[in-house]
RNA sequence: UCCAGCGUAGCUCAAUGGUAGAGCCCCCGGCUGUUAACCGGGUUGUUGUAGGUUCGAGCCCUACCGCUGGAGCCA
């Protein structure tokens, strides 16, 4: 065959003209002397249409042979045609099959959630899983480039640690010759460091959590992109974050309709993110879940059912503000107005999707510090390091950690946080 | 770890304690515009495992295993 190769996607730009296609056949329909191959390549789908008349007996046979995920080359005439599924179909005139696939598992009728998982390594090539991970694709771009026009550089952490980020229960141990290691939870205390040496920084990484949660919005291994940065103070911090949402939801809305489409998300609640977003205080949160029933006393985290009634009042993501300082972690600043809360926030997404973000101002003077160490039982000799950023030119610093597979979660309107990362990691769950 | 629900054909599911079935997949045949195509025919089972109750168990009981959802914890 002939080099006009050419992805489905760009397939309007051919109009008229004979090119090839390379993909895999999605679906096959027949109607007496017409086959009907619906192509995929990964960027789409394209309705093949290839009649008997005129390609012949034996491409004819070829198409009546090929089945369900074959891989194939497809060489056609494109055509704008408005009963094709994409509003372009290929004159098939010639077709290759790579490999003749035989009893695919995954079939166009209904599967349940444990099969499909088992077949994920199949199912992502499904179109609504394709259309998921596109989107997840989108956010990671939109989250880069707000990042570097905000002026943050990429500096990778490390996941491998020695010690642990926050509490030590739900950490992956493992060898590291011969001494304990523990898989990352977050890289926001390694970006402190590279914070103090750029400026402003950020990190994608996998973060680890031996949980043993079994929910729709936990993984044991899923992606934190943190974001760290030098005399930024709580209020920039979260105007920060605040603008990053809505370049993500701005970037998903204009580049990702067809597959929001695919996934039928209503898209009406994601047009209304705009900013400013509300902001309310720990201390109003507690009053909002008593007002809406759902009890909690001051001093306590928020479960599943406060996270709910939170974001429920909300039609954009709202922050919750100043937190008592007991129920976080050492390294946030107290707030000098009120020293029993601190100036951390969590972002929580509309629709029920939960906490997406949590940002702090980090505490930068070394006494207060090694202070709040001592009361929360944190060891000195492992943290040294990062003590000593506190000890060679601190400033005040913020930061925060969004977490990807949530807000993927979000944007596409998913039941279940699994189908938003290819392989996901479930509580004892590791295959494939 | 705890609570609840579910395990029947490759898949999705039926089946008063009384002969294990349907649709899809796959195979054969038909159809020149299909949209999860359709129409006709065909193949497919140690009912999760082990024990128990009963004349008789897919169905009732016990234990174990697996799956699903939720709680706590968290992003």
């Amino acid at each position: 065959m002939k080099l006009d190769f050419v992805h489905i996607s760009d397939i309007g730009q051919h109009l008229g003209r004979e090119v090839t296609v390379k993909g895999w056949l999605y679906n096959k329909r027949s109607s007496g002397k017409i086959h009907f191959l619906q192509i995929r390549d990964g960027t789409g789908v394209i309705q093949g249409v290839m009649v008997k008349n005129e390609v012949g007996e034996e491409i004819f046979a070829l198409g009546d042979r090929v089945t369900q995920e074959s891989s194939i080359i497809v060489r056609g005439l494109v055509k704008e045609d408005q009963r094709a599924p994409s509003g372009y179909e290929l004159g098939v005139t010639g077709l290759q099959i790579v490999q003749l696939t035989q009893d695919y598992p995954i079939t166009p009728k209904e599967h349940g959630p444990a099969f499909l998982m088992e077949h994920r390594h199949l199912w992502m090539r499904s179109s609504k899983q394709h259309a998921i991970l596109r989107i997840r694709d989108t956010i990671e771009q939109a989250i880069h480039a707000y990042l570097h026009k905000e002026g943050f550089i990429h500096t990778p952490a490390p996941i491998l640690t020695p010690t642990a980020c926050e509490g030590t229960t739900t950490l992956f141990q493992t060898d590291y010759f011969g001494e304990p290691a523990y898989l990352s939870q977050s890289g926001q205390m390694y970006i402190e460091a590279t914070a103090a040496a750029f400026g402003k920084v950020y990190t994608f990484t996998p973060a680890f959590r031996a949980e043993k949660s079994k929910t729709r919005r936990h993984l044991t291994e899923l992606w934190m992109m943190d974001a760290e940065a030098s005399y930024f103070e709580h209020a920039e911090n979260m105007q920060c974050q605040e603008g990053m949402i809505c370049a993500i939801v701005e970037r998903v809305l204009n580049e990702r309709q067809f597959e929001l489409k695919t996934l039928e998300r209503d898209t009406k609640p994601l047009e209304r993110i705009r900013a400013p977003f509300p902001v309310i205080s720990y201390k109003e949160a507690v009053e909002l879940c008593n007002k809406a029933g759902v009890p909690i006393r001051y001093g306590e985290d928020f479960g599943a059912p406060h996270d709910t009634a939170i974001a429920g009042s909300f039609e954009r993501p709202v922050f919750v503000d100043r937190f008592p300082a007991e129920i976080k972690s050492f390294y946030m600043q107290p707030d000098p107005k009120d020293p029993s809360v601190v100036l951390g926030s969590d972002l929580y997404a509309p629709e029920g999707y939960g906490e997406i973000i949590g940002g702090s101002q980090r505490i930068h003077d070394l006494d207060l510090l090694l202070k709040k160490m001592e009361q929360h039982k944190v060891p000195y000799e492992p943290y040294k390091w990062y003590v000593d950023l506190r000890r060679y030119g601190s400033v005040p610093h913020s930061g925060f950690g969004i977490g990807i597979e949530r807000t993927v979660s979000w944007m596409c309107g998913l039941q279940h946080i699994r189908e938003a990362i290819p392989f996901a990691r479930m509580l004892e769950k590791i295959y494939p």
